[in-house]
DNA sequence: GAATAACTGTTTACTGACATAACAAAACAG
DNA sequence: CTGTTTTGTTATGTCAGTAAACAGTTATTC
């Protein structure tokens, strides 16, 4: 989807909603992220887990998915696929048996920083027309909206 | 879903990304325009198909397709909705017996008043802690973005 | 200490919002 | 007229997500 249009940036009422705006935008860069991980790349949800997994090791899958705002069972297949690729294991916590320790394996470090850096390389290309403020402003904007 | 969480604001790589920034905030308007349109309200799409064609009338439906950035084929579930409610008609194109020009209805218009005033005061609420000056830039910023 | 409530990860079934491919009818180009 | 392109449409598939139910485990309450 080449995204042209909007060249016309015509003023009806639409375009001068934020929510239709921020939906095009979004539109935009999840597009621009598969073409940037290329064929067998992660998808941007995938992406994201295994970048809190990193971060946050041995986080359970109950937190990840709050922190990812997604339900607990829409995390499951997503652990499967990194599980499956020797990227992140399932590890069992000693104190509570229900839940599981979301580990990265060294190979799930690695894959993680070179995705890490196609995905800043993506956004260096797609906000190259940006100044360093405007893209601190846009970023500190967006996340204003996420606090409600 | 609550969106709660955020509240932390990390600082993991993730939370540095704009692209997941701006999923994130999607997200948030998502939720919130539904709710904010009721049980029997307007998808987000079919409102822009609708307000598409308030504003042009007798738009076509590959044009209209265009303007949304979605395929045609996307389209015809669209219009068959609005149509079905009684607030768009299929008109025949006297110069190209293909085309169907996409013509509101005097409902249609008053449906769309209405939902559009309920959008306008949903952005006003999911705002209300940002600036006349802070909405001007987000709003700048994004159409900045879908320009390529 | 037993009963009850709550929580964890999981499966299954469903939805919404798209895309792709193929098609008939119509329009257009040479 | 013949071949190509365009329009709307159907059929099919994918992807991201929710909701409900469930077994196993832990926490709470009486």
């Amino acid at each position: 989807m080449r995204n042209l249009d909007a060249s016309e940036s015509d003023d009806s009422d639409l375009e001068r909603l934020i929510g239709y705006n921020l939906k095009r935008a979004y539109l935009v860069v999840q597009s621009d992220f598969r073409d940037a991980l290329g064929e067998d790349g992660f998808s941007t949800r995938v992406f994201a887990a295994l970048s809190l997994a990193v971060t946050f090791p041995q986080i359970t899958q109950t937190a990840l998915a709050a922190k990812m705002g997604i339900e607990r069972s829409g995390l499951v297949a997503i652990v499967d696929e990194l599980e499956r690729k020797g990227l992140l294991t399932r590890m069992a916590v000693p104190t509570d048996r229900r839940a599981q320790a979301l580990v990265p394996t060294p190979r799930g470090r690695e894959a993680y920083a070179i995705a890490l850096q196609k995905v800043r390389a993506h956004e260096e290309l797609l906000f190259s027309t940006f100044t360093p403020d405007e893209r601190a402003t846009l970023l500190s904007l967006l996340r204003k909206m996420r606090n409600r």
